[in-house]
DNA sequence: TGTTGACTCTCCTCCGACGGGAGGGATTAT
DNA sequence: ATAATCCCTCCCGTCGGAGGAGAGTCAACA
């Protein structure tokens, strides 16, 4: 019999951690004197303690370690715990090796001078919930013609004067919607405001150029937010696309820019807080782009 | 000016969390209501919040974030922070393969069949201290002449009864000792008993065969703790053996039994526990080893 | 004007696996 | 007898919030 120290000698755990393994059970004491409450092990249970460190290295906790060292039937299931264990951490390795790549993005991008000035200290990946939104679709001579289309917009909603919150220009091929001419020449701009999700739809106005329609969710979003008015934009834009070229990600849909604080809420630039959104996707290998071109 | 739930949902964090950066000082809401509490964000301070979710998504903790957003300097420091998470991230890695290899090697045992007989569920990599012992070494002609040591060790003990503690036999070349003569035919075990740090150095006995010496300390042991006899035994030298074989681990030192319970506590071989112990080093490349043999 | 219903507040407990320490009894060696 | 070591129980702290209780606030609707 072999008092607590000794015991914790053997393994080289701490006495805490045996007192704390009595309290939940999961290796009891030979015995307890019932005197002075001194714990006393015997040099038998040496291979139980034995099996619950190795498992606790393996990273299981000490709940799963009970269950299989306690079980009649812990023989059968402990394959299949440790081949499960085994896929968690696999899960893990690929999750920190993800984070070590948009680590190096971002120092990279500092180093090479985007980021100070251009704002790549805030990309951030997210999730974006569906949006329903009042939109209007045009192709336009340029992105700074875009003004005729908000105004346009916004004369509509103060009209009916339904939605809230923050202005959202969408660019690009349109987003399973049809508005626009891709023929056309020029860029295709779609402005949009959010509506409550059940809120009425308003009557068709704008001679059918409005319309109600729903922005799809995207699970992987690459956003950078931006303070102040065109040319930090355009940098954003720049730093951006750096680092989706440096984390082998491409763009899966059209970028959004939506106006936290824009023209309607202040007029000084400066002070305006915008926000550039383009959904990714990891950057696929040759021979899947094929698989999908056909 | 943004109510809290309005602010969490456009980055997709939860309120609980907001309250919980306002509580910690990570980010002051813009404006309080002194009646009422209620927290008002304004949306220029998303780029902030951006940055604290991106720097948490790297896996700082929120007072390394703290330091980061907060400092005046913080751009000058936040290039080394980032490298320092990297190499931890990276160590985290190399430690998580490390557990993938050691649990693929135990499925493997396990499915050859080498475990549920074998105690192979309980290879154990630890580290062991030094140890003072009292040690009696010689060349025998095979292991199981063994017996004739211990006697001769313990006859010597019983004389000047000083020793405690598990017996400890250890097998192959001298670990730093001379005792035993290498060129004979036969193998060398020395037996050792574990002697007090401070106990006196007891007089030369056994025409000087007895000796006081130290088992080096070791860093990494690898450990199989084993209930029965002989027959046990050597199966268990067989499942850590092919242990060692698949994580690509080799042997860097003599192995020792360390008898927990043996022929001194019971003659019921099947009560006995012993603990198989052998030092380990992860396979090295064959420069490494051509360096080290020059 | 009252009444919902959604939102928000503070305060409390809980999670895992112990570590640190206070205050007090037990054992062992001098 | 005394000192040193060991051991006990009990309580608090870790990290980043989640969950919930009980109460107050806000906006819209009848």
């Amino acid at each position: 019999m072999l008092r607590i120290g000794a015991f914790a000698s053997l393994n080289k755990v701490s006495v805490k951690t045996l007192r704390y393994y009595d309290e939940v059970g999961l290796l009891k004491p030979a015995h307890i004197d019932e005197q002075t409450g001194y714990r006393y092990y015997s040099a038998s249970q040496l291979p139980l303690l034995h099996r619950i460190l190795m498992l606790r290295d393996f990273g299981f906790t000490l709940q799963q370690i009970g269950t299989l060292v306690a079980g009649e039937q812990a023989d059968r299931i402990i394959v299949a715990m440790l081949e499960q264990r085994a896929r968690e951490i696999e899960e893990a390795i690929r999750a920190e090796q993800d984070q070590l790549s948009r680590i190096r993005a971002l120092t990279h991008g500092i180093r090479s001078g985007f980021a100070r000035t251009a704002g790549a200290l805030e990309v951030l990946v997210k999730e974006v919930p569906a949006l329903r939104v009042l939109s209007l679709r045009d192709t336009l001579p340029d992105y700074d013609q875009q003004g005729r289309l908000w105004e346009e917009l916004i004369g509509y909603v103060q009209l009916h004067g339904v939605p809230v919150g923050a202005a959202i220009a969408l660019y690009g091929e349109a987003e399973g919607g049809d508005g626009g001419d891709p023929s056309a020449s020029g860029v295709a701009i779609e402005v949009a405001l959010p509506l409550a999700p059940e809120d009425p739809v308003p009557p068709d106005g704008g001679g059918g150029r409005i319309r109600v329609r729903t922005l799809a969710a995207v699970r992987e979003m690459a956003c950078v937010i931006q303070r102040g008015g065109q040319a930090e934009m355009t940098q954003a834009y720049a730093a951006l696309q750096d680092w989706m070229e440096r984390g082998g990600r491409v763009p899966s849909g059209p970028g959004r820019e939506v106006h936290h604080v824009g023209f309607k809420d202040t007029l000084d630039v400066s002070e305006h807080v915008t926000e550039i959104q383009i959904p990714i996707s990891v950057r696929e290998v040759p021979a899947d782009a094929t698989e999908r071109s056909h």
